[in-house]
DNA sequence: TTCGCTCGTGAATACGTATGCATCTCATGA
DNA sequence: TCATGAGATGCATACGTATTCACGAGCGAA
């Protein structure tokens, strides 16, 4: 059924360990050789077999990439790159998206059938990590970490991103300010929110725990958090989201109870989904390179596998940058 | 560094076949040897190699999905339920988008490190389909296929999806149709296009070429056409969009050019993603049910793999149903 | 002429698992 | 008591590639 390198020697008249050295331009081989058995592989349309190779050269140059839910539309935006960049690299990509147990990813992760592994959606209490490190199988974070030393991660530096909306929204003159932050076991969540909280402490504007929510980064959270934030006594003139996906679930609940943006409710997102420069939202938010976040990441981890790598763990922080569109406004 | 079967073999005090066997509940082993080689597998952390395991067996329990673009919303919503049923059925999913050349995608196909391939983007002038077949590569096509017999495919009734807008169309009084339909090399492009026309040539309405598009499905496509079909002599009063993506290129162009919808002009889509029904769009639209083409596409691929399928070809089809929404309403 | 060297190639083997076949043990029945 | 057979386990090997080592040819220098 499927041709080897045996039957390529064979056509060549030469034996396995020689096609195996010549296809790959090993310069021990003759000139004439490699001709005559590159011909032989191409007339049988020859393909190695990865399974032999794996097993002899104990590498699989594939490497696994864990994302809870890639119906959200931000995983997409970071999965697509790292294809790319990893693809480029040598690598091939292996998507796995458990929701459910993590014995199970533990289990698919350990079979030594990916040299590496890149954890997009990883939660401060996750075990994964501890697994990974007792087993030496090389990981980094994308986007989220452990927020521990030692990590090696590709993130975003959310505790400014965080600040540049809050000085932006005290300059326009909003102090009844709400949050929708994403879930507190996430340092993308974490970290935004305190930003926040800290530039706005430092403007003397409180953030009373009656206009915060939150929850995970999906468009839900953003949805059912408006309606909330509007029954208090004293609705909020503008929420900062978590993420663009959370701030568009908001726009749309503001569209749905009629309340009208900007002008009566400034919303700021973060991240600068495509999505975000839509005419339908026109979302202003905080933008950071998320291409790059993903190549980042992908040559933090092939660099971990070749152990090119200061041992100390290396975090790479990409910088944000407020972009201003057409959701937000002056407080009235 | 890494722990084998005969680790296992030595702690118990057996011999490596016995790990196997045991630790893949043959019966022939006894259970107390089970046990025992059970608890020294725990003991050491065993997970079996899956290259070892794949060279033996000659089956990856691998399956490789192709993708053109995963930042398009629609794959997403194709790709999660994918994963899960392929997940289920014990198989798990390499992730494959390449917009490149096919080469790589077919060097990549090729080496044995997969049971079987989904085509999730395939195009009728591609040539791929014939090289997995020349190669005994099982794969079958998902949402589109080449159109030829002998396909094993999961798709939706495009033509009757088609039908049905006409039909909306013509008894909402429109008479100035166009049409933004997807690229002409696919079968959903294709298909969706046809029900459409017949349908509204037997109600006596004319299609010209003027109010025609043909494009990529994507948000760009639709983006670019609506100002098109604006300039032409005799406005259209109603748009059928090739999909949702395409249909949400064109609402927000038409919030861009001031146009209103549904007061100036229909628009409908196809597909219903969840993002369809987010309140800024409200998109009507014709709904198929996304997850279980996929799962179709899974059990499929599967039943391909192990031969337990009609030489002859299968060819899965689910129905469509109209979704009535807000940007419809009758011709002025 | 012979030693030693380089260059090119092949033989042997490792990698980790699964499986066909042989072997061994023990119980059963004639 | 011994043949028979079932049940349990080990031995040997296959899978396809890469690599180590050995080998032979050819050549230049002494």
């Amino acid at each position: 059924m499927g041709i080897t390198s045996h039957d390529v020697a064979r056509l060549a008249g030469v034996s396995q360990p020689t096609v195996s050295r010549a296809l790959r331009d090993d310069p021990r081989v003759s000139q004439a050789t490699r001709e005559k058995v590159k011909r032989a592989a191409q007339a049988l349309n020859y393909v190695p077999s990865e399974a032999g190779r794996t097993l002899s050269t104990r590498a699989t140059r594939r490497v696994g990439v864990i994302v809870t839910d890639l119906t959200n539309p931000f995983y997409p935006h970071v999965i697509a790159p790292l294809h790319d960049e990893l693809s480029s690299l040598g690598y091939r990509m292996m998507l796995i998206t458990e929701r459910s147990d993590e014995a199970v990813a533990e289990e698919k992760l350990l079979d030594q059938s990916m040299d590496g592994v890149v954890l997009a959606t990883a939660t401060t209490d996750s075990r994964l990590p501890a697994q990974l490190e007792r087993r030496g199988m090389p990981y980094v974070f994308l986007n989220r970490d452990t927020g521990r030393a030692g990590d090696f991660a590709s993130v975003v530096d959310n505790e400014g991103g965080g600040r540049l909306v809050a000085r932006e929204l005290v300059a326009l003159g909003h102090r009844r300010i709400a949050g929708v932050f994403g879930a507190a076991n996430t340092t993308t969540g974490r970290e935004r929110e305190l930003g926040f909280r800290l530039a706005l402490a430092e403007a003397g504007v409180g953030l009373p725990e009656s206009r915060v929510v939150r929850g995970a980064f999906e468009y839900d959270t953003g949805y059912r958090a408006l309606p909330a934030l509007l029954e208090a006594d004293e609705a909020p003139t503008a929420v900062f989201c978590g993420n663009d996906v959370v701030a568009i679930g908001v726009l749309n609940a503001a569209l749905a109870a009629g309340v009208k943006v900007p002008d009566d409710l400034t919303v700021i997102g973060f991240d600068d989904l495509p999505m975000a420069s839509w005419e339908v939202f026109r979302l202003t938010t905080v933008r950071h390179d998320l291409r790059e976040l993903s190549r980042q990441a992908a040559r933090l981890l092939v660099r971990r596998i070749a152990k090119d790598v200061d041992p100390a763990g290396e975090r790479l922080v990409l910088p944000t940058e407020f972009v201003p569109r057409a959701t937000h406004a002056r407080a009235r």
